[in-house]
DNA sequence: CTATGTGAATGGATTCACAGCC
DNA sequence: GGCTGTGAATCCATTCACATAG
């Protein structure tokens, strides 16, 4: 059990989640290293290293308990605690993912949309009432919001995202082409669709 | 210049690309690996590693030309070059990422739709007609399409990608949270959206 | 005999540091 | 002097290999 957990290990750790629970539902009560792996298409090895940076989970000579394994991959990663999020921009993107059905199986609640736009400030937008951006950090306070998506326009991403700074947010999953400038207490990760489909069209032949 | 280019460098050879486009509109003429770093948060070192991956573009003791680095760059990654997607499966985040404007900077265009829903097929999305699935590929051969975008539900992930490799499809930005299983000629990119946000928000604190 | 857990070896990417050129 | 281009050094993640436990 060390220190540092890479974030490949926590993104890994995710996947061991999915099937485990899935291979719960099949019945498979036991499984090793090497078949988890192969179904993942990575070494055992490396199964067992992400593994052993909580503890001791499995059982020499026989493998890992597939439920216990899967409760406690969720204890570590806090699939079970809900977690609020907002979405911030309405556009096609924005609206999209506020009605994306995955989040919810990872625990996530989109618990409050924001636009600037009057045509969309008030009305219901896949369920959800849309709120002025004005009133963001209002929100964020009144429901303890942590994780917010952005998918406003880029030039409005950067000032949009330290309003959500000063608003408290602790995370922010960006998708605008944007580098955000915060303080390092705010996590960001980006999503930059465009050069996703760049890169992996780069490598074709 | 090297044999074999890190994907990483290619997504941050896209990043300069951006940068230099922009210095360019602002008049900047020269810019050195450091200050193009100071943008981007990185070394400078790790520019001038970059770059070099494809020749010396750059003038010793005096930097890079905005202009010339940023046609080079063009130039490699193809961007000028119009590359055709298709994107299957018209749900809510198949059809925001037809509307999405980012594609159209890096030379994609949306070159044909695709759904299995007859409430959908031979309606227009965004400005497209939507395509039956079943004619996935004559319509990927006929318009030569080599990069499809996947957005169908979980359970279809698989099978879809099957007809896409089938079809000549040479890459696929997968964004269903399923391991497609493929022969090794067809580049596979994930997008899995609840896991970016799941990751992003465990390491909160 | 089987499969985990882990220190050591390997491999890949980043950063250093400086020779080379302007 | 200033800044690039690049081999060497460093850092970090993956894989190996084996002692250890069942």
């Amino acid at each position: 059990m060390k220190k540092k957990i890479p974030e490949k290990t926590i993104q890994r750790l995710l996947l061991y989640y999915r099937y485990l629970y899935f291979l719960l539902q099949q019945g498979t009560k036991n499984i090793s290293s090497k078949s988890l792996a192969d179904l993942l298409e990575i070494r055992g090895s490396q199964v067992r290293k992400d593994l052993s940076y909580f503890g001791r989970l499995g059982t020499r000579g026989a493998g890992y308990d597939v439920m216990a394994l899967r409760d406690t991959i969720a204890e570590i990663l806090k699939i079970d605690k809900e977690k609020k999020v907002c979405v911030v921009g309405m556009g096609n993107l924005g609206a999209a993912l506020v009605a994306y059905k995955g989040f919810e199986a990872l625990g996530f609640k989109v618990a409050a949309v924001f636009d600037i736009s009057p045509q969309k400030i008030n009305h219901k937008i896949r369920g959800h009432t849309c709120h002025d951006i004005k009133n963001l950090s209002k929100i964020i306070n009144e429901h303890s919001i942590e994780v917010a998506i952005l998918t406003v326009p880029a030039e409005a991403a950067q000032e949009t995202a330290l309003r959500l700074e000063k608003a408290g947010i602790k995370a922010i999953l960006n998708f605008t082409p944007v580098k955000l400038s915060l303080s390092k207490k705010v996590k960001i990760n980006n999503i930059d669709l465009a050069m996703e489909l760049k890169t992996l069209s780069f490598f074709i032949r």
